[in-house]
DNA sequence: ATACAGTCTACAGTCACTATAGAGGCAAGC
DNA sequence: GCTTGCCTCTATAGTGACTGTAGACTGTAT
């Protein structure tokens, strides 16, 4: 039962020491107990906490979404359907983004499909990119960073 | 043959006012003459440009591979083998990304339809973003702003 | 005793913009 | 000429979720 320093919870829960402390500043994480020098001390509980909030980004959990969950976590009986539902608009916004992704794929396979080579004046890439008209089919949204 | 203000340009290319300005202060538009007043002002060449760089970056190009695109356009009887390359790594990082979307999307939907309502303390999606065992088959890489 | 790894704070940088403030410019209607 | 109302200008700060750096201190192993 020994406490943890930072460096350890960091190996624990496989989150950068950096970016624990970074969850501590915006209220993610809470104020750890301090050593005599200074240095934060971590328990079983945090190594559980951070493996969760972990688990969450892997699924594109916002972090407001997460302190919304922990939050929850915190009032065990009440119904679930909060959680639940954060969970589905998670889905949902999944699913949107694979859509948007899959007509970008389509569209480049054909760009690429489609030259055959030789010089930039011709390139049939190039020509693609240019020509908006050409993939009016395919609207482009609004693309957040790949 | 007139030449277009900011606002103009912006309307003609479908690109906001301040990201063409944001697109000068990094010199992927150029410097354009000013009227007597100061103002900005545009030919078709840059409604051409800017449309490139719009089209670009609907397709997810980085702001620096639309950079090289551009100085490839300037060397129209070059191999265009450049750039058909940098159309062929978006389009790996498109296929990256999708195999990482479709991986959460699976696993969302597992913890959801395992859920069956109830109160928090055993919600089924809470257990799921918890235990980080049970989908361990997925192993989940560092997740990108969805 | 010394070396070296770990920890501390505070702040700047990332990407591709977006938003805001405050000042000055331009065309149309009266 | 004057007012109205939008357009444009610069400069700066904010976004999300971190990452990187500088410079000082601490803890541990040999
Ligand atoms: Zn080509
Ligand atoms: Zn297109
Ligand atoms: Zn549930
Ligand atoms: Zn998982």
């Amino acid at each position: 039962m020994k406490p943890l320093t930072i460096g350890r919870l960091s190996r624990a829960a496989n989150v950068k020491v950096t970016t624990i402390r970074y969850y501590e500043t915006i209220g993610l994480m809470g104020t750890p107990d301090r050593s005599a020098s200074g240095q934060r001390l971590y328990g079983m509980v945090d190594v559980e906490r951070l493996s969760f909030i972990r688990h969450a980004r892997e699924l594109g959990f916002s972090i407001d979404a997460i302190k919304d969950l922990i939050r929850l976590q915190t009032a065990p009986d009440q119904d679930c359907s909060a959680v639940d539902s954060i969970a589905q608009q998670q889905l949902v916004e999944v699913q949107k983004r694979l859509a948007q992704l899959e007509a970008l794929e389509r569209e480049l396979k054909r760009m690429i499909e489609n030259c055959r080579g030789g010089e930039i004046d011709g390139c049939q890439v190039m020509a693609a990119i240019n020509n908006h008209a050409e993939c009016e089919s395919e609207k482009h949204e609004r693309l957040k960073p790949l």
